[in-house]
DNA sequence: AGTCAATTTCTAGTTAACTAGATAATATGG
DNA sequence: CCATATTATCTAGTTAACTAGAAATTGACT
């Protein structure tokens, strides 16, 4: 069996609620369009396949069609949930669960710019201060 | 087709890689025995099996016995180089590239004590001075 | 040399993820 | 009301990941 390396979405899972979090809900079209526009070209069909396990998962819900005969989708997960539920994830998996090897890690993963060092730097003083009390 | 979701170690690839990361060479025997310390119980076969794929992947080596007839396997891809790279997809896929956004979301994710904190404000005031020049 | 136990090789099966065609159903414009 | 284009349903196929048994091989010990 292939073992589901977790709970969180696959690949191309992951990709629709993008488009779904973007502009909600969306009929099967639209989000085939959304999709190639950001260079996945699938199938209608597919989309349609991949839609339907994804209300199965409870990740989407389908909603009756308002004129037409086309469903509309919208998602019932949240964008920082998932985000959040597959970094934790990785830290766990890869990390053994050091945030702080994470960190260390992201610093020589990503260039930081000067904006960026500062908000964290002063993100960083108030967690201090939250934590001294 | 099940598309690769990355050229990176799947679950238990990873697994592997951690018990040979932690003692290197070993052979499927003592690979099998340190899965099933950490809680993976599989069969002689199926060990065997999975380390010949990472052999084919470029993962692992595969080293000639030196007296018995089981041979040794040993990491050809190192520990930072895998973090550093499951990362970075995690943050491109994820969190679409920004850095930022992954470190504000790990402190929503793991708690961190005021050592920690004090580390990497330190690390941080470092960048912030590189990056001045 | 012969047996025994460990190890490897070969083969095969399951599931999730992904892909899409053939066919059926149905709005909608004329 | 009918043709047509759109949409949905049903079905089926591929691949990677994972799992492991049966059989063959071989080191080791007496």
């Amino acid at each position: 069996m292939a073992r589901p390396s977790s709970e969180y979405p696959t690949e191309l899972e992951l990709q629709i609620l993008k488009v779904l979090w973007d502009a909600q809900p969306m009929t099967v079209r639209e989000v085939r369009d959304a999709l190639e526009q950001s260079g996945r070209d699938l199938a209608h069909t597919t989309v349609i396949t991949i839609l339907s396990t994804m209300v199965d998962k409870g990740q989407i819900e389908k909603l009756e069609p308002l004129q037409g005969k086309a469903f509309r989708f919208s998602p019932l997960i949240g964008r920082e949930d998932v985000s959040k539920g597959m970094l934790g994830d990785l830290v766990d998996r890869v990390f053994d669960g050091s945030a702080e090897a994470v960190m260390l890690s992201l610093f020589d993963v990503k260039e930081l710019n000067e904006d960026e060092l500062d908000s964290l730097r002063k993100l960083i003083n108030k967690k201090m201060r939250e934590s001294k009390s």
